[in-house]
DNA sequence: TATTCTACTGAACATTTGCGAAGAAAAACA
DNA sequence: TGTTTTTCTTCGCAAATGTTCAGTAGAATA
């Protein structure tokens, strides 16, 4: 198989718990030159009012990248001065608990931005590891080189500030994913909301999103 | 004891399980009309750069209330178009699971902000209410003052952003504590970074911002 | 293809946590 | 103060989850 392969994200009918590396190449979209940001375009448009010069001028910032599977956005210990639009595959952010064990903190769609909260505004070192799970293609705009668009352009500051509340509301979700609900149902939960996840990420990596022993979620699909 | 005690947050020595009304009473402090603000303008001082006249335009926009202990800050279904500051007190943030028990998802301490976020930014009707637990002073500000200020003042969409960015900094340590730690450890996390919370917060309200059960928690405090 | 390595599955056992009920302590109220 | 109500504690058992270890399947590599 090509490494550009034409496609859509689409789900099988039927889910299947271990799809094959033929099945995930599928997922991954090509690199699209004509249209290659419409929607990183779209997605800002939906967020907030801004002309059409402001736009093409904000998205002028943002550099293509293309990721290979395994490879890095973001290494533990480095500081995080970018932050990513996902246009097509997979990201996943993590970090070593006390057992030196990895723990899942979260999983970066398509459509969605990513970058290492805590480094990239405060300037410290990340004590988080961002590594493309899929061939991934992202869109990345420098720190300098947003604080400079806030500047110009104040209304940017709106986007920012409505980024950061969306994440904060969809980190409330997964508190309360924890604080109400069992191992069984959480899974189950993103069975029903991300069935892509479950198609594609690794055992263990859902295993420790989710807060469990990966044999315990093993036990747990047996039993469904 | 009169109503007005002249105090300041201070932890005993040693502390105390389950602490008397009288000792949470000396937990608040007065209302002090000369510096009634202090605490807001140095806050938001600290977060962005902006003039003295435009951050007293700002002050000027927010309302003192004065909460008592079991008062609503906002109850569940109504809109929440306010933002808090809390000059001292405690609310607790908490909304009806699938089984009609409470479900905490967090306090918010002095020189916090809090709102419904999901709420704040959609217009929904909140899933959630929020409540004072001790007698509480707040600083209000209504959601349309917030938007002109915004766009009257582009400077203070920072200040928004940056709130933002931090709640969401906090929630993904919280994360973090479900995903790596027991209950055990999580309430010696609590213990030892938020004292207060253990101090002044009824066991039950404790459990369930926990995500444990208060016959647990009281298991758990019995062997320690 | 054969080999090696890694990830997943499965079972037995240990530990943690939930749940129900009863008693004790504290708080609220008259 | 005495009474009532609520909250907290304690205990026993059941369910959920972790841990260890062995086996198996799948993927990567030569």
């Amino acid at each position: 198989m090509p490494d550009k392969v034409r496609g859509i994200y689409k789900l099988s009918a039927t889910l299947k718990r271990n799809p094959t590396t033929k099945d995930k190449t599928k997922l991954i979209t090509t690199f699209d030159k004509k249209n290659m940001n419409s929607s990183l375009r779209q997605t800002i448009k939906n967020t907030i009012s801004i002309s059409e010069a402001n736009l093409d001028y904000m998205l002028s910032l943002f550099k293509p990248l293309t990721l290979k599977k395994d490879d890095y956005f973001l290494e533990i210990g480095k500081r995080c001065n970018q932050v990513a639009f996902i246009k097509s595959g997979m990201l996943r952010i993590y970090y070593p608990n006390d057992k030196g064990e990895e723990t899942t903190c979260y999983f970066s769609l398509p459509n969605e931005f990513v970058t290492s909260f805590s480094s990239f505004t405060t300037g410290n070192p990340s004590i988080e590891t961002i590594q493309a799970i899929l061939p991934t293609e992202i869109f990345v705009i420098e720190k300098q080189d947003l604080e400079m668009l806030y500047k110009k352009i104040p209304v940017t500051q709106e986007f920012g500030r409505k980024a950061a509340e969306n994440l904060a509301i969809i980190m409330e979700k997964r508190i309360s994913l924890f604080l109400n609900n069992s191992a069984d149902e959480r899974y189950q939960f993103l069975l029903s909301h991300n069935p892509i996840l479950i198609q594609t990420v690794p055992l263990q990596y859902l295993a420790s999103y989710l807060g469990i022993s990966p044999q315990h979620l093993s036990r747990l699909r047996k039993n469904i």
